[in-house]
DNA sequence: TCTGGGGTCCTTAGTCCA
DNA sequence: TCTGTGGACTAAGGACCC
């Protein structure tokens, strides 16, 4: 999809179109989740710090985004592309992967069927996107930024919508590319390749696969060597597990006060097991993500000894790791995760694991946030410390702080 | 400039055990 | 019984993606 958060909410909005919209945080340690075509021209893009974006383009419509209503949206052109083929493996929330091969007898080639795609998603959801098509996975993504809309000084340049690497022009397409197209090349890696001289895709693919594992690892080596010289069997996958669900906050200033950060550790928690029952998963390990003042991040795990989805164990683990940690610096983001996933089902609960997973209290706060929402209940040591109870929901809104958002323990803002 | 939130995968190091 | 080795597992951190 072409800018979809800025998009779906043009759609929404029609007298923003034509106009600069930002999606994101909107306080000042947010940062930007989309921007429309028109914003770009100012030199806006996605992971752009606000503040930054705000000084680029101050008149700008700045949003906060719906992330539940893009998931909306997002579920909605996924079943058009199920419609086309069940073989649609979803990247996000606005891409995904088709393999065709299987439906050109019954509907047509490839570079028909995305024509078909792109008219759909445009009559009936009012959003455009962009097609690749290509025999791998890899190539066909490279084609999809190749019709994607460009921006020039003047102004969008709308793309063709679709772009097609015909079968044996694979490396004509490929090599006069930067490396940092290539889907694993970012800032640490292109530095590395900068020292091999490697600036384009040509040049990698005459680096010997050696020399590349020994400059960036085993597994990136070979990987990248493959990619440089077309070669990508991965194919298309419909049904992935997660392999972890976590959720993590940036406060509009520093935590100092345990009892808040604990509340935090505790709410977070809460809600990371919510996920995980409403998945039919449950964890083996549990991570808690702290970031200091300074930026500096840690990670602190524990694995259990029985696998869980209950809010009791998450919250317990999560709590009892914080404790561990040295938070005196000041803590800028806490964060709760869940990895080790395994479905419920199939999770046989022993007599003497020592959890109960599924205590009927948590069974029935779930219904209760179902009904009256997710603000309705939650952990009683987060609603001692004062603090909102944010569900989930309202945190995956959000790219950063609010606004003005009130400061957790009571300090004054530096 | 000043860095979100949700993820995936990889590397390294330490420990346990056969 | 002692020692070495390699695999499995755990923990922590880093790079990358949308």
């Amino acid at each position: 999809m072409d800018a979809f958060y800025a998009a779906v909410e043009v759609r929404r909005r029609p007298e923003l179109r034509g106009k600069p919209v930002v999606v994101g945080g909107t306080g000042n340690r947010g940062v930007v989740a989309a921007a429309s075509y028109e914003a770009r021209v100012y030199g806006i893009g996605s992971a752009m710090p606000s503040v930054r974006a705000r000084r680029l383009c101050p008149h700008a419509v700045f949003l906060p985004g719906d992330h539940a209503h893009y998931a909306e949206v997002s579920k909605r052109v996924m079943a058009i592309l199920r419609d086309v083929t069940p073989l649609v493996e979803p990247l996000s929330l606005d891409e995904a992967f088709l393999d065709v091969r299987g439906v050109a007898r019954l509907l047509g080639v490839a570079p028909d069927l995305a024509v078909v795609i792109r008219e759909r998603i445009l009559e009936t959801e009012q959003l455009t996107c962009s097609v690749g098509v290509a025999s791998t996975k890899f190539m066909a993504k490279l084609a999809t930024e190749r019709a994607k809309p460009r921006v020039e000084p003047s102004g969008p340049v709308w793309g063709s919508g679709v772009h097609v690497v015909e079968a044996g022009t694979e490396f004509d397409f490929l090599h006069p590319l930067p490396v940092t197209a290539l889907f694993g090349v970012g800032p640490a890696t292109s530095r590395r390749l900068t020292r091999l001289g490697v600036e384009t895709v040509g040049d990698l693919a005459r680096v010997t696969e050696s020399s590349l594992t020994a400059a960036l690892g085993a597994s990136a080596g070979r990987q990248l060597h493959q990619l440089a010289n077309g070669v990508d069997d991965r194919p298309v996958v419909v049904n992935r597990r997660p392999r972890s669900i976590s959720h993590e906050e940036t406060f509009s200033s520093d935590l100092h006060a345990p009892d808040a950060l604990d509340a935090e550790a505790a709410r977070m928690g809460d809600a990371v097991a919510r996920r995980l029952r409403s998945s039919s998963l449950v964890a083996r390990t549990i991570v808690l993500k702290v970031r200091f003042g300074d930026f500096k991040t840690i990670t602190r795990s524990v694995t259990l000894r029985a696998p869980t989805d209950g809010a009791r164990e998450v919250v317990a683990a999560a709590r009892e790791l914080l404790s561990g940690v040295d938070i005196t610096p000041g803590v800028r983001l806490l964060g709760v995760g869940a990895s080790g996933l395994v479905d419920a089902s199939a999770h046989q609960l022993s007599f003497d694991d020592g959890s109960d997973a599924h205590p009927a209290a948590e069974q029935v706060a779930d219904q209760i946030r179902d009904r009256f929402g997710s603000s309705a209940i939650g952990p009683a040591v987060a609603v001692r410390a004062g603090r909102g109870l944010r569900s989930p929901v309202d945190s995956e809104q959000k790219w950063g702080p609010d606004a003005g958002a009130p400061q957790a323990d009571g300090r004054p803002s530096r």
